[in-house]
DNA sequence: CGGATCGTTGATCAACTTCAACGGTCGTGG
DNA sequence: CCACGACCGTTGAAGTTGATCAACGATCCG
């Protein structure tokens, strides 16, 4: 039975059974239940985390008082606020669990020390960032070339499993519109299967 | 006289004067004039190109044919389709010059043999895309927790000096919003002035 | 059972787009 | 070097999209 954290870095590089267990041991291990926050916004961003199993919401709060999700982490995916971990300085997003969550985390200096011993990890590290980058101008593409209604239709049909696991509210801010419009479009889309 | 990309690397890395040289050898030198394209979306994206002095954005065609630009590159500052390049699929930006624009470029193979040879290059663009993907998480909060006003002077305020490069419509398209708005939002931040 | 939160509905309103038209400027070919 | 066409920025009128606000029923959780 193998650690989900070293069954994903193995899809990249080559690492040794050695190495294998320092990254084990470097990691520490915790569940969150629903709604729990990891991170709070305004606070010191101590940790990575690893999404072992269930989902995790990157939120911040607007000038309404509103929450607004940007991103979410499922299973295998890593989150953090990077600029504030990197840095030290305050975050500007919250991380919370949506549904009971169980993760791997590490501190910064945890990092920099098992980058150290395993310099191999820069390479898995660098592809899981060019990814990530990769996917985010894709959003912004969407965000720009989609009507609100269009932008809504794709995620539906790109996560269709997905949508069924977060509430609507979290939905609708993801998709940058408010609960009342999604609900609008809700009806429209049942009403036109009909 | 030093290459502007080995002084780029060595704020984040230490190399060897060696491997300096295989750095300088695997990249080719370019300047490309305004308007010219690097890249086309459709194409195959062979390119990594490194921004030497000048400016180039990266767009795409939208649904209605008009260009939406997504980012630009300043000087030291990297830019392809990565997930065209990476994947080897067809790119789904185009890359332009916006003014005189020299370059330096890298294939796929040829960087991965450099950072076989030079596996601290890996962390150098960890660091790259760790700070890209950061940016463009930053990017997407400012997009959806600020108005299109907002959202210019915002702009305005953070690269002064920057808009006074880009054409109107340009800079239009890459706020989200249509060159006509943007021509009123001008006049109106005239008027407030006086 | 009771309170809080969530999703829904409808009316009103503001932000932004669309379209068409005009003057200015830039670059290109003669 | 001039003249022409193409493109760019601007204006104003009319039209859409999506936000806001308030109120209600449903559901979840303690």
């Amino acid at each position: 039975m193998e650690n989900p954290l070293i069954a994903h870095i193995v899809k990249t590089i080559n690492i040794s059974a050695f190495e294998k267990q320092c990254i084990i041991k470097a990691f520490k291990s915790s569940t969150f239940r629903k709604k729990q926050n990891l991170l709070e916004e305004g606070q010191s961003c101590k940790y990575l985390f690893f999404v072992c199993k269930g989902c995790l919401r990157m939120f911040f709060i607007n000038d309404k008082g509103a929450e607004q999700t940007i991103q979410f982490a499922l299973e295998n995916w890593w989150m953090t606020d990077n600029m504030a971990f990197e840095t030290g300085k305050y975050a500007a997003f919250s991380i919370q669990a949506i549904e009971q969550t169980e993760v791997l985390y590490i501190d910064k200096q945890s990092l920099e020390v098992l980058l150290e011993e395993i310099p191999s990890l820069n390479k898995y590290f660098k592809n899981i960032y060019h990814r990530a980058y990769a996917a985010s101008l894709m959003r912004i593409k969407y965000v720009f070339s989609m009507s609100k209604e269009d932008f809504y239709d794709h995620f539906c049909n790109s996560y269709p499993d997905f949508i069924q696991r977060i509430p609507q509210k979290i939905l609708a801010s993801f998709l940058g519109f408010t609960p009342e419009y999604l609900s609008e479009l809700r009806k429209k889309k049942l009403t036109e299967k009909i």
